[in-house]
DNA sequence: ACCTAATCGAGACGGTACGTCCGGTCTTACT
DNA sequence: AGTAAGACCGGACGTACCGTCTCGATTAGGT
């Protein structure tokens, strides 16, 4: 992820957290672009130049925190049951989103890349991906099992559950398990 | 939607028009956050101080003139045939998204609205609720007609559709009529 | 002395009163190459882009500060006693130098135009080239009197008698008035 | 003229030689305060702290460059005629100076001692005293030997006749065989 | 000839200032 | 009164160097 990486040896490790840490933490209290860089290298105790020197923006920087905070959480859990499942993990996600400063984080990540088609790939390649790949194979899973159709369009199955979380987010509605029940019955109503 | 208005009767309608004009141009050039208020006072040819007198933010600017590049275009036909309504209204956003203005500056707005919470409940009001009174009443009548069933949850479905047409637009992903099919095909499986 | 001027009828007098003010003061407080643009504008209480604005460096500003406060001060009295006048005249610069921040200005002006050419030009075109004229005209009339004789090398007699004031300063040695009566007594000595 | 030297045994003469290369090289090519110590380090191919480690500042670095190209060079010849040998030694450093990487080093050198009082006082320890003593020597035996008056104010003398040289040259203004004859001839018309 | 400690090149680090851009406000002269 | 123009204060941008610091790798002298 950084722009044009020196020699990762050398680096700083105290550093580093300090400024992923002073990222996620300023996003949570003023948002996403009320945070500069100059900001985030005060309130890490760091020079600026520290944190050009890996990354390349700010939005680099947020993706990384991000990144990080969302890695030990979401996992697809496979009890046999895929709606439940599914429930199961799309609720741990909101419940981040709720609770820590990744929802911040990845409102501001998406907004950001909006004007910045590097991040927003980037965005893509460490958040998304793996969450398709995971998905798909949850899913295929499940149709081996007949527990879903074999012909179902997994693709659109998965920009449909994860969509409709993003866009209630981005457009400041609140998100709820009835929320999520409720999209879980329209989508695999005819699937399985 | 000006801020604060002043005496609406001496306004420069020769002015207003050269800054939304400038704006929408600006924008789908240089990309929404790219654009800065002095780029469209010197593109449209106008003081700073024009702008922001009668508006509050560029948001404001985009907002407006996002609005009036939507008004006239997107309705909902009733022909009797709930899917294939849709799947018209639908595509006629998703060319409207890719062949005017209007996707970059939604995109843009969408993305300013995540810092700023006015701009987001404007953008709400003038273009979303719109869309949800007109998707409400086309549904209720199909529903009367007996072609969706009548506990369908319908807000569930509204942005079950327009969400997932959002987070491709805003994902950079592709929207193609085959796309909106498979999302029709899934959501109306069971609600027929 | 601006860089590129504006319309200076635009200008704001008391910004740029604040502005010399506030460069004599700090470079008084700190020295020449202590003091940062950043700092005087901060002291001044006034954003940077309006010094680079009207100035194109430190530099330029300092020129400007230091001979506004020369301005009044430096004239060459005419009493027909030549050696007495000059005796005055360099007395005057020398307090002006031990008693006011024009010192500390002067020094760092030369010092700053040792690596800048266009400075150096513009501190000769508006302190040493007016002293030049006035030394010259002074010393033409006292060769018609026959104070002098008339094939003085006049300029020679200037660089003497300024040189060795600007280099016992910027050699940080003692200037008094016995140092002055020296220089005299050697210059004069051969040439009335 | 080390900061705080450590052991001088394990310093290695091919880097202390590169180093004052560099900085003469640097200097003459860019002017003093446009070279940096990072650069001196980077052409010297040098690390930064090799350069900190022997010297306190880059003031320092050049001194001692400056010192080591002066050395050999400049005498005072002892014909008999006092005016005769002045114009030689005069006229030497005006060559070193016009001739040499020196001139620019020296400029710069009284540039930095303006802001750093050590700097200025070994740049006299090493540069200005020695010329102090050997012009006083030479113009003692000429006191003797009756070719200058025994009451002339030697020390003035000096500054007058260096002073000069040193105004024409941090002014910019050029120094020729004429200007050291013209100085010599008023300066020398009172004294023998 | 070996060992160990200092020096070396390299360059990351916390900082300060650079000169530029733009935000939002205020002032001036013209229409 | 509204407008085009643009100066104003402020704050962040991304870069260059400062002087200090930490790394192995090399190199010296004392044994």
């Amino acid at each position: 992820m950084p722009a044009n990486p020196p020699d990762p040896g050398r680096r700083n490790e105290r550093s580093r957290r300090a400024i992923l840490d002073a990222s996620l933490s300023l996003i949570g209290e003023l948002g996403y672009d009320n945070v500069s860089v100059e900001a985030i290298a005060r309130r890490a105790g760091v020079g600026k130049q520290t944190i050009y020197r890996w990354w390349s923006s700010k939005g680099e920087v947020v993706l990384e925190a991000a990144t990080d905070s969302l890695d030990p959480v979401v996992v697809f859990p496979d009890t046999g049951d895929i709606v439940e499942d599914l429930r199961v993990q799309l609720t741990g996600i909101v419940e981040l989103i709720a609770n820590t400063g990744f929802g911040s984080a990845y409102q501001g990540l998406i907004a950001a890349g909006q004007s910045d088609r590097d991040l927003l790939r980037a965005l893509h390649d460490q958040i998304i991906a793996p969450n398709i790949t995971a998905f798909g194979q949850r899913l295929t899973s499940a149709q081996e099992r007949g527990e879903v159709r074999a012909d179902a369009d997994v693709q659109t199955l998965r920009d449909l559950l994860y969509g409709v979380i993003e866009y209630r987010l981005l457009h400041a509605m609140p998100i709820e398990p009835g929320h999520i029940d409720a999209v879980l019955a329209i989508t695999f109503q005819g699937v399985r």
